[in-house]
DNA sequence: CACCTTATCAACAATGATTGTCATCTACGA
DNA sequence: TCGTAGATGACAATCATTGTTGATAAGGTG
């Protein structure tokens, strides 16, 4: 993801407006690594902006993945989490206590066997280790 | 999955009633490999059990979920897909375009990289592989 | 085989995440 | 500075799923 002097010049570039909201949601997600819901953006972004809408930010926080600037994964955990590293390629742990999601680099070998590869036409592969991080361990 | 019968004897074993409705349910399922949706197997049962409700498909199958019997996926197409397939550790490809899902066998290498194997204890991984399918090619 | 307990049934309401509507407001290019 | 496309926020609606409940029926027991 771009700072946020960028993606306002992005956003403006494709026609869309700047707004204090936009740029909350922007500054709050530059450099974050904990995969946040939208819930947690708008509780982020209240602290500033006390009378911002989740709808808001969910229209946001689309824009942004349109202009390709985050990622919305479903890790089924419920919501859907926001990722700004759009830069490398790489998947996800996630644990099945509290939730926490962080990067995996792709060292994984995700080619999909030869024999289905004629009948399947790949875009994206998505790999989610599943268990507990350390803060969740028994 | 096991077949009818012995599923039958896995409910009673459990204390669990065998009704005409989970019966249906469960022939419906055994050997089925279109991962479908709640939803579409209660259309198939109806078919047979014109009253049958939504809910007591939910109650079945996860009911046969708590057996092992089958394995509720979430694979980002909306609703939850219900896998009979549970003897075989494989994971799935995804047409993004008509939401069908197809197996994919393990030879996908998936182990956490090392690193990161100390600070999180992985209980299982999930390979989707999304994409067009051959139906639904350009 | 009839009884009794208790799980199941089906209708209905409720949930939680997300999206749609719309009247009002505002950013920003002309 | 102005006009307007676009954003905002309040609110209702959606969709998949779960909770509740009175009525019903399975099946172990005698
Ligand atoms: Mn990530
Ligand atoms: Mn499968
Ligand atoms: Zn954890
Ligand atoms: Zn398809």
């Amino acid at each position: 993801m771009h700072d946020v002097d960028e993606l306002t010049d992005r956003l403006r570039g494709e026609g869309l407006r700047v707004t204090p909201q936009r740029r909350a949601v922007m500054q709050y997600l530059v450099g974050n690594t904990s995969h946040p819901t939208v819930e947690a953006i708008f509780d982020a972004v209240r602290a500033e902006l006390p009378s911002v809408s989740l709808k808001t930010v969910y229209q946001t926080v689309h824009d942004l993945d349109a202009l390709g600037e985050v990622r919305l994964l479903d890790v089924g955990t419920g919501a859907v989490r926001v990722d700004p590293n759009v830069e490398h390629v790489h998947h996800h742990l996630v644990c099945q206590r509290c939730g926490a999601v962080r990067d995996v680099s792709p060292e994984v070998a995700t080619e999909l066997p030869a024999a289905q590869r004629r009948r399947f036409t790949v875009t994206s592969v998505e790999v989610i280790f599943r268990g507990r991080c350390d803060r969740c361990a028994p």
